[in-house]
DNA sequence: TTTTTTGTTGAAAACGTTTGCCATTTTGGG
DNA sequence: CCCAAAATGGCAAACGTTTTCAACAAAAAA
């Protein structure tokens, strides 16, 4: 590769002044004369001067570069998270160096380490689980992280989500309340915190407020995917189960197409919540009531964030934690 | 923020080399003797020591980074190919800058800009156009570009797609086949290319080989949304149409459900291809039968283009354009 | 005038690598 | 053993910025 043609030593060359002065110039320095200033400008234009940015990173130890860690792109909920993040990242001209986890622990650490490499100022982690050692990692780099739309077990880490556990509550209540007693939890992997001490926990909660005995047949524990789910739907009828909260959407949609193709009528003889209100519950037929939550702004506000914590204006330490309001849009899989 | 703590000449120090080995080391370089090889890296272990990728970047003038444009993320089709290109690339070691262009004009260019500052070795240009100002400052940037599952209309860029014009034909010939007459194009904005020259071209195609005059009233031009299409439900049937190739998965749907909302029987009343495979055609109720397209493979393919156009090794030229095999989906909408 | 003060500018040292070139060592053939 | 060739390793110059510090000039105060 040719080395690059115009640096900021032609400009200055060309202006007959210093590569000071250009940086100042450049990186709008209020010390210099306006005249000057007009100068330096009129060259940049006219050789088409573009500041390397690795360069200006080597110097100045910022790469104007985040890194976001996501478990699948694919996945709605993550997406539309990563909207959010994104859009607000290049409202402060920051850049996203975006990465899949495929939630592999080995993977993630990888790719971790790469972006420290890369000296990205900031990290925004979405996800199930951190491993030991990324934590470590990202704790002994000293650069700031955010998790997003995520829980993670550790209380250091600033964190941008929703209360899962009163909405969790609050969905299962709507269940029972609809008079029915077999309501049954429709999960992913419960090794995964936001599953069991979040949304498991609310689940129970709301079965405790209503006097209704807690039995563990009605968790059902799948591995996410909306096979998993579709697969269980004949299971849970012939249990007699006659609704569920469900953790996600695409096991919520699994579950619907399932019951919908076993000749199972929603929401007459079966009710639906599920937890993300993405695309998958509006587009379904019937349509799913949901938990709703401000995922765009969750992402947005996770990056908001980050931009604080990247400047060091030490005050966020005091806002570490944001927890977003969740909502409830009734659609036709209740009644 | 201070100063990296251990450099590669720290290491150096510690090895009893010079910088010059133990760069040689890290980078595999093979003229280092085994002795001294396994010395410095036991050093590296022992001083956990990662190179700053800035200041290689800098150096070597690689970045191992490729700029990546998607329209937009939350959207399936393009997530879809986002993951195989993020498969290949992490498999060959580059990160992934991604930006959303939300299909403006403006914005694309700012961020192209900015990417080519940020000295990416490499871009993979999606989306439905692309402004000729962007395409001279990526032509004169020397940068290697392949487009991936978009159509431009430009001959000289790398390319990795289906053939989006024979497609469209095939599964217009089937509407066509099923004794309809009144087969509709329900399609995005016109004033792209894949739409107009492609898309449309093959709906055409099919009817002329069907010896079934053409109607511009037949061709329902929306902005691309699920809303839009949705709301074009109704009309249509009023109209007379028995059948609708439809041009996004996301239209698709929206139909879909306009049509079921309005009480039309799909596929006994009214049938529907779409064209892009994507999970909604397989979460909607009736599924929705679609033109099959490889769409991580199509990401996958023009990573690894994209790889070897970086190497420059120039033999890449001849395999410019590269076209996929599709296929088709039968499923709920059709007969 | 002379002395301060203020505002502009330039010189040069970082930043942490890679790499071309040269010097030194090692190896192996005779 | 000697010598040429091959293997190994060091030096120092890039790479293109930012940033500190000092110098200088102009303006203000005395």
């Amino acid at each position: 590769m040719e080395k690059q043609s115009v640096t900021i030593y032609t400009v200055a060359r060309e202006a007959r002044v210093s590569m000071a002065t250009v940086s100042r110039v450049v990186n709008g320095n209020p010390n210099v004369k306006p005249a000057t200033r007009q100068k330096v400008m009129d060259v940049i234009k006219r050789l088409n001067y573009r500041p390397n940015a690795v360069a200006r990173g080597l110097a100045s130890k910022k790469t104007t570069t985040v890194g976001v860690i996501i478990p699948r792109i694919t996945n709605p909920y993550f997406a539309d998270l990563a909207l959010g993040i994104d859009d607000i990242a290049s409202m402060y001209k920051y850049n996203i160096i975006l990465t899949n986890s495929d939630n592999d622990d080995d993977k993630v650490l990888k790719v971790v380490r790469n972006l420290l490499a890369k000296q990205v100022d900031g990290v925004i982690f979405m996800g199930y689980s951190m491993p030991d050692e990324l934590r470590d990692e990202l704790k002994s780099s000293n650069t700031p992280v955010v998790v997003a739309g995520s829980v993670i077990d550790d209380d250091e880490l600033a964190t941008v989500r929703i209360d899962y556990e009163n909405a969790a509550k609050e969905a299962t209540l709507k269940l029972l309340d609809n008079a029915k007693d077999h309501v049954a939890f429709v999960t992913g992997p419960l090794k995964y915190v936001i599953n069991s001490d979040d949304k498991l926990s609310g689940y129970k909660a709301a079965l405790a407020e209503r006097h209704v005995d807690f039995d563990d047949q009605l968790v059902v524990e799948t591995d996410g995917t909306y096979q998993s789910s579709y697969d269980q739907a004949k299971r849970l009828v012939e249990a007699g189960v006659k609704a569920a909260y469900v953790s996600n959407d695409n096991l919520a949609v699994g579950l619907l197409n399932g019951l919908t193709d076993n000749g199972v009528k929603v929401p007459d003889d079966f009710e639906i919540i599920s937890s993300n209100d993405t695309t998958y519950t509006k587009i379904s037929r019937p349509t799913i009531s949901s938990i709703t939550q401000p995922l765009y702004d969750i992402g947005a506000i996770a990056m908001r964030l980050l931009t604080k914590l990247m400047d060091g204006t030490d005050s966020a330490t005091d806002e570490k934690d944001v927890i977003l309001d969740h909502g409830f849009a009734q659609r036709q899989s209740t009644r």
